[in-house]
DNA sequence: TCCACAACCTGAAGCTACTATAGAGTCAAG
DNA sequence: CTTGACTCTATAGTAGCTTCAGGTTGTGGA
C-alpha cells in the first residue's frame, strides 16, 4: 500500500503521515524501486492508533510513551493507566481554567449593556482595571 | 522608564515586550543616546491592557482589534461588545468540546480497572477500536 | 581610572503539530 | 509517447512566545 491509501484509511493527509515518520511516531517504511514508501497492515494499525490518540487530544509525548509501552506486551499495564489518568487530569484542569475564564468574561460583559461611546465602554475600562491575580496560568497543552 | 522596569510593572518578560513591539501591538519606543528603549505612562497602560487581554486568553488578532477600536474614543462601542461576545462564545465552545472529550476518556478508562498485561489492557484496545466519528474538531484558538 | 557585572541590544532558532509550497521524479492509462 | 495523478525532498509558515549567541551600554566599587 502506498502513502495515499494509508492516509485515506487513517483519515489524515499524506503530509501528516510523512511528518509522523520524521518525528519517529511511525516507523520508516520500506521503499519501492521508485523510492515510494510501502506500507502494510501493521502501519495501518499504528497510524490509526496515533490518530485516535490525537482525537483524544493527547500530545505527541504522551502518544510516544503509550506506543513504547504497547511495544512491551508482557509488561504490566499500570504505566498505561498512569499516562491515561494524567491526561484525564489535564483535561479536567483545563475545563476548570476555562470555566473560571468564562465567569470572568461574563462578569466583564455585564459592565457594558448599552451601546455607547468607546471611551465610556465598561468592558474596556474593566480590562484596563483588571488585576492579574484574578486568573490562573495555563498548565496543559490543551 | 527602561524596558526592564516596564516588564516588571506589567508582570511579563523583557522579551515579551520586544516581541509585542515587533508585532505592532505596542508602539515603538523612543530611544536613549545608548539606543535603549524609553517608555512612559501610556506604554504602561497599553501593555497592561494587552497582558490583561492575554490573561483572558484573547488572540493577538482580537487584541489588535480592541486596541484599534479603543484608539477611536468617540466611536460607538458596539464593535467592542461584538469582539467580546464572540470571544465568550469561543470559550463556551471549547468548554463543550473538552467536556465531550472528558466523557470519552472516562468511558475508555473504565475498560481497564485492574493492573494486567499490556496486551490485554482495555484502554489500549479501546483506543485501537475507536471510530473517529466520536469526537468533534477544534474550532477555536483556545 | 579601571573593572566587573547587570541590563540592554539585534537576530536567529526552538517549541507543538501540522499545513502549504516549490520543483522534480515515478507510474499507469490512453 | 504523452498526460495526469501520485509520489519524493526540502523549506517556510502558523501562534505566542522563550531561549540563545554575541555584542554594547551604564553603574558601582576599588
Amino acid at each position: 500500500m502506498k502513502i495515499g491509501e494509508l492516509a485515506a484509511v487513517a483519515r489524515c493527509t499524506v503530509e501528516t503521515v510523512r511528518y509522523y515518520e520524521k518525528e519517529g511516531l511511525l516507523p520508516a517504511a520500506t521503499r519501492s524501486g521508485g523510492n515510494f514508501r510501502q506500507y502494510g497492515a501493521e502501519h495501518v494499525e499504528r497510524l490509526r492508533f496515533i490518530r485516535n490518540c490525537r482525537a483524544l487530544d493527547m500530545s505527541h509525548g504522551e502518544i510516544r510513551r503509550l506506543l513504547e509501552l504497547a511495544d512491551h506486551p508482557q509488561d504490566d499495564c499500570g504505566a498505561v493507566n498512569e499516562v491515561f489518568d494524567q491526561h484525564i487530569a489535564h483535561v479536567a484542569e483545563r475545563i476548570r481554567e476555562l470555566e473560571q475564564l468564562r465567569a470572568a468574561l461574563t462578569h466583564l460583559r455585564q459592565r457594558c449593556c448599552d451601546t455607547q461611546a468607546v471611551d465610556a465602554c465598561g468592558i474596556l475600562h474593566g480590562i484596563a482595571e483588571m488585576e492579574n491575580a484574578t486568573l490562573p496560568e495555563r498548565h496543559t497543552h490543551l
